[in-house]
DNA sequence: TGTACATCAGTGAACGCGCGTTCACTGATGTAC
DNA sequence: TGTACATCAGTGAACGCGCGTTCACTGATGTAC
């Protein structure tokens, strides 16, 4: 956010300094507010106080712009996620879960980083640089599912891996685009979107038959603000 | 599709007659092309090969069109729906999940309607009309969970509908909108995004103690065109 | 059945706008000697 | 340490383009009598 109030270019001389930077905050500043698709090159260069040719002395067209920032994003998002999972401590389920909700948190606070890496059209496949950025923040997903995999309780199949990442990454992206986010098409819920998919995702667990009896902290934490009559497991108290 | 190929003007006269038909379906063509965002008014009177002027005759503006279209992509989505659930035949948990296939198929086979409801930035919510429509569509999926709700294995918490109806319904859509659609971004999968739907399903319905054992019969039918290793229950043989 | 007339659904030219992009240029910076 | 010069990172004017929208208009259709 440090560029987002410009200065001058009297104040700041002929050299900007830090353009190339400018350009991709000021970018994101206009993803968030306006979508991936109405964002401009010429407006980025408004935003970050410089004329309209400058920024093709960094980019070589808006494209390249927005794959940079879908580039970052994944990174970022792969940062991110790493951390929640934080080689499932303390125990495999907690952490788990705690991915979903990083994945969650992520969508909502960057929603422009979001926005650019899932909603843009950006062929993502076509460029490899890009592929692999999102392949890494994928496989912390798969990895962690890899874990959980190996812990199937004895005597039941032991379900996939890989499905059930894509299972979990389609439970999180579902409930982030459609109530995740502030801006439009939204629906009023009965809880927050991050119960949502932690219930989900719960109730998803014990069909796999993983035991998940334990109250989760953080529900347990927040009961006291919620509404009467809302959940205290996976899915609130029986009727 | 009847309009896809317009009569030019001298074959049909001064009058196009069917014009404003004609312009919904050239805005979903272009749509399903380009995405909601680089649909143009000018392009979708081009294609009903008329002059610029003429859809001001039945559209306000680019964004009635839009609603229009997201209006019937509604309606046509709960009649899809609907259709699907059969009113809970054969049995309840079948009928359930034929209507997450109905999702998945109505998001790949309609993708411009899709497009236009959920990914198009359009303000449904402020739009009365379109919101009673999309309500309309949802409280199908909410009914169904309702009736699945009431038979809840005895002795276990009932679930509230409306947030199964939720679950579903993000599982959906995170489904679609990742893995359902051809266009861009898309993953290689190791089953079909409506396998990898069914499966998501079926176990979330035994997280909630349903009985899911019986194998679906489409899941039967399919098992023959899979690949070696591929599924047979909602998530393959045990390993 | 024929005619006058109102209404409807298109035309096509024009507008102002903002965009992406290019170009020759210029001011600032860094470096070789 | 000072100077000449190459390089870099900007400028600002200009372009062509397609868009959304408006306007006075006109051809076709339908209806009253």
């Amino acid at each position: 956010m440090s560029w987002r109030k410009e200065r001058s270019r009297a104040e700041r001389g002929y050299h900007h300094g830090n353009l190339k930077e400018a350009l991709l905050q000021a970018a994101l500043g206009l993803i968030a507010e306006k979508g991936a698709a109405g964002f401009t090159f010429a407006d980025a260069a408004r935003m970050a106080g410089v004329s309209p040719a400058a920024p093709y002395r960094h980019f070589r067209d808006r494209d390249e712009l927005l794959s940079s920032i879908a580039q970052r994003g994944f990174d970022q998002f792969e940062a991110v996620l790493t951390s929640a999972w934080d080689d499932g401590r303390p125990d495999t389920i907690t952490a788990f879960e705690r991915v979903g909700k990083a994945y969650l948190a992520f969508a909502r606070e960057e929603p422009a980083f979001y926005s650019a890496m899932f909603e843009s059209g950006l062929p993502v496949d076509l460029n490899p640089t890009l592929m692999a950025a999102s392949e890494r923040a994928f496989s912390v997903i798969r990895a962690a599912a890899e874990r959980l995999a190996a812990l199937a309780p004895p005597g039941r199949p032991r379900p996939p891996a890989l499905m059930m990442a894509l299972h979990i990454w389609s439970m999180s992206h579902g409930v982030a685009s459609l109530f995740g986010r502030g801006d439009a098409a939204r629906r009023k819920l009965p809880m927050s979107a991050e119960d949502l998919l932690e219930a989900e995702v719960l109730i998803y667990l014990r069909g796999l038959g993983f035991p998940t009896d334990r109250r989760s902290p953080s529900a347990t934490e927040q009961a006291d603000q919620r509404p009467a009559g809302q959940p205290s497991g996976p899915w609130g108290t029986p009727k």
